[in-house]
RNA sequence: GGCGGUGUAGCUCAGUUGGUUAGAGCAUGCGGCUCAUAUCCGCAGUGUCCGGGGUUCAAGUCCCUGCACCGCCA
């Protein structure tokens, strides 16, 4: 029985449009997703919306809307965009879904009634105008920051979570697994910060102040505040306790978050399972940030990426591409229409359309469009050669996608490009096409070259669904499956000799920076 | 202020436990092929490995120190 395999996304907060960071993190969960299909598991892929808050309030009010509509509409906004980039997620939870809330409450009953959440008064500098706290590091010279007026001292009551409690095991936890939160260095991040004294956890506000939310079981004058609310929804979506999902997904179980939130999933949350006795997740994966034109993206600046746009302009597994090629997973990337058309010419256009393109033609032009025969027992080392290097691209690839290493696995799939570039520059089979003796040996290279293709195009289908389909499509490959086995693709000869290939066509048209009309991307008119 | 990270070719980065003339891709220049989306293949380079000091037969790699940028914490 081969081991499930659980992924989820953050939930995206509703305050916002979703925006190119966005779409990474669900992109990274789909790849993940299909490449672990591919080897043979069964999986489940989690996303959503986080809806609860006074900034969604706000959000909502500014734009004269109630708080329901408002998340109804912008929820819709996230829903709709995923399949526009080839994602399939499984289920997309909201958290202000009656099922969720259900477990919330459940959730917070229980703790409380362990004894883990305490009822405490504390006093602080509050802005009527922001309806917040403020410290004094984040005062400007005793005055709110935004609204230069000076907060009034108010005494409130809320309830606590009692983390402290559960420092040390934390740090012991995080010490005795080490891949718990990774890259490494997310992990140090999260040790280091539990070297100081771990407060409690406010977890809410009273319903004086904010109602947009998920009211306490164990007292209806207040709501849960933020995470408490939004990091059960992990649990919340496999129906959580007695779901059958819940019991074949959760044991298997990985987050994906930007670095933004490691605090929450690396400790709040952690702690919240131990708490409530649920077991652990297996990885807490982190990831960096894009910049955009070497600069952080930012609403004010103008430079936000509307993925949509570049799915518009380029296509989605040309994005897709991008994202996965151009991250180092955990570290932050910089993102420019320059670097991205650069990608997209040398790597799609030129080396994997191209190749694939003179291939397909020769087939065509030399064989009438049908696959030959293998012609086995009489290879060259070229063949042999060719052979082992797609033993090696598969290995390769493997581990790199294990490990999170989407750029290596893809330098992997791209130096097995070149080699059967290669292969055909030395075999030349245009000289093989023009001697009629040498025909046995022409139907061998091609067919090589139509194997090497086809498992090119297998490892390309977690990160380009399309363009992977496409391209077995083209290549003659059974239409039914949806994606080849990782299996498949470590034994060479699934090619079907006989079989008539389909019309040629091209997979990645190169982009003329320079063509009448193009249009370049929008966020340059506001630099 | 404390802790941590990064600094290698024009650009993006690889460089294992210290070990010959420091690598890849892109960009650049030259040559070859014609099946192909003017694509592909080959060749050619270029580097104060951030500065300074030290350990060693030997340092991009280890130690100390300074600088720059980044992150977390206060």
């Amino acid at each position: 029985m081969p081991e499930s395999f659980y992924i989820t996304t953050p939930i995206y907060y509703v305050n916002a449009r979703p925006h190119l960071g966005h779409a990474y993190s669900t992109i990274v969960a789909d790849v993940l997703n299909r490449f672990n299909r591919m080897c043979g598991r069964k999986t489940y892929f989690l996303t959503g919306t986080d809806e609860h808050g006074d900034k969604v309030v706000r959000a909502a009010k500014e734009e004269g809307l109630s708080p329901m509509v408002y998340v109804d509409r912008i929820s819709e906004l996230f829903r709709t965009l995923w399949p526009e980039l080839h994602i399939e997620y499984d289920y997309f939870i909201r958290t202000t879904d009656p099922a969720h809330t259900k477990v919330v409450k459940e959730i917070l009953q229980r703790i409380y009634d362990a004894g883990d959440i305490y009822f405490s008064e504390y006093k602080g500098a509050y802005c009527f105008g922001c309806e917040r706290f403020y410290t004094e590091r984040e005062l400007d010279d005793g005055k709110c920051p935004d609204h230069k007026t000076i907060p009034e001292v108010i005494n409130e009551s809320n309830y606590f979570f009692r983390m402290s409690r559960y420092q040390d095991w934390l740090v012991d936890y995080i010490k005795t697994n080490p891949d718990f939160i990774r890259p490494e260095r997310y992990r140090n991040e999260v040790l280091s910060f539990l070297r100081e004294p771990l407060e409690d956890l406010c977890i809410s506000r009273p319903k004086t102040r904010l109602q947009w939310g998920i009211t306490l079981p164990f007292d209806d004058q207040y709501v849960t505040y933020v995470w408490f609310d939004a990091l059960l929804n992990y649990i919340s979506a496999l129906g959580y306790p007695d779901g059958e999902a819940f019991k074949e997904f959760w044991p298997t179980v990985q987050h994906l978050v930007a670095k933004d939130i490691l605090k929450p999933h690396g400790i709040y949350w952690p702690i919240m399972l131990k708490a409530a006795g649920i077991p652990q997740y297996r990885h807490l994966n982190v990831h960096g940030y894009w910049n955009v034109e070497e600069t952080k993206m930012s609403k004010s600046l103008g430079n936000v990426v509307d993925p949509l746009e570049l799915k518009n302009l380029y296509g989605t597994d040309a994005f897709r591409y991008f994202l996965m090629r151009d991250m180092v997973f955990g570290l932050d990337s910089n993102f420019s229409e320059d670097a991205f058309i650069q990608r997209f010419n040398s790597d799609l256009a030129n080396d994997l359309g191209n190749l694939f393109s003179r291939s397909l033609t020769m087939v065509h032009k030399y064989l009438k469009g049908v696959v030959p025969q293998e012609e086995t027992g009489s290879e060259s080392d070229l063949d042999l050669r060719l052979k082992a290097d797609a033993e090696k691209v598969v290995q390769d690839y493997e581990k790199a996608m294990e490990d999170l290493a989407f750029h290596k696995a893809l330098i992997a799939i791209w130096e097995f490009i070149n080699h059967i570039n290669k292969y055909i520059d030395v075999t030349a089979p245009w000289e093989l096409a023009k001697r009629k003796f040498q025909h046995k040996e022409l139907q061998r290279v091609l067919y090589n070259i139509l194997e090497g293709l086809r498992i090119v195009s297998g490892l390309l289908y977690p990160i380009m669904p399309r363009a992977a389909r496409l391209m077995q499509e083209h290549l003659g490959l059974p239409s039914t499956d949806a994606f080849q086995k990782l299996q498949d693709l470590t034994v060479w000869g699934q090619t079907t000799p006989g079989t008539k290939l389909p019309k040629m066509l091209t997979l990645f048209p190169r982009i003329d920076r320079d063509k009448p009309g193009r249009t370049p991307m929008s966020h340059h008119l506001f630099k």
